[in-house]
DNA sequence: TAAAAACAGGATGTCAATATCCTGTTTAAG
DNA sequence: CTTAAACAGGATATTGACATCCTGTTTTTA
């Protein structure tokens, strides 16, 4: 349903919105994450182009959300990565359907767009402060 | 969001759902959906085995709906083809976490639980008497 | 300014989804 | 019973997502 990529960018954005305070680096976020450091880091490079994250090089840097984690929602991480298509013409290119989507891929399209709206209802705030007693990330393998 | 096996799924069983009255020869499905054709006669065979569509083979033959398109749903299709993965288990088996999803992964779990009911909520019959005026895969290309 | 920390990014490998081809088997009609 | 229609299914490309490796560049601290 989602990709790997969406997966690990996720974990990697709720562990940097659980160290808010310093600078993680890429391979303590792999650790804890449990992804592939190499491509963890390919990720966060996605992450950095699209103003998700900063990343700081040398001595005493490391990657740091871009904005408060009030103001991320999951959609903005997942849309960063892998971004969420809406169906916005006829995939059998029916001129006659124009603008207009058939039933089908209208019910298709509505199905994502109840997804993009449960992605978008959650910040990664609201994330680390749920009532759940499971903590994201942390816990004993 | 959705794979290639899925899209032509749904396009063929809709089509099959248009023309009940007759068995269907999968390359006149194929031209009508768009879909190429052998690829098209892999998809179908896996709809057999989930008895989504029954198929005949010898003259007169063709492919048809196993049941009645009111008895069928977007989602019965889907997951024939390409099933929905529901969330279960924690993806980074974390013990701590146990059967219990952490905030993270249980709200992408519910955002897939959403669009499974919006595709357990429709039949192909109600697809095709659906109000909008164009008519699944018919049309001038 | 030297050196180590840490990200940057090109090249490459792996694998599953997608797609095609071709030959075999079943079936109905004549 | 013969034949042509139509599906059956194995073998084989093709493509992009996922993943790794290795070397280069930037930056901070001492």
């Amino acid at each position: 349903m989602f990709s790997q990529t969406v997966e690990y960018a996720l974990r990697a954005v709720v562990h940097l919105a659980q160290h808010a305070q310093t600078p993680q680096k890429t391979g303590d976020i792999a650790i804890a994450t449990k992804v592939p450091s190499a491509y963890l880091a390919k990720v966060l490079q996605g992450l950095r182009a699209k103003e998700i994250v900063t990343m700081q090089r040398g001595i005493g840097g490391g990657v740091a959300l871009a904005r408060p984690a009030t103001e991320l929602t999951i959609l903005d991480v997942v849309n960063a990565v892998d971004p969420i298509q809406r169906i916005t013409t006829c995939p059998l290119d029916l001129k006659s359907h124009g603008v207009k989507l058939c039933s089908l891929h209208r019910r298709i399209d509505n199905a994502i767009f109840e997804m993009e709206k449960a992605f978008q209802s959650t910040t990664l705030a609201e994330l680390l402060d749920d009532e759940n007693p499971s903590v994201p990330l942390c816990g004993e393998s």
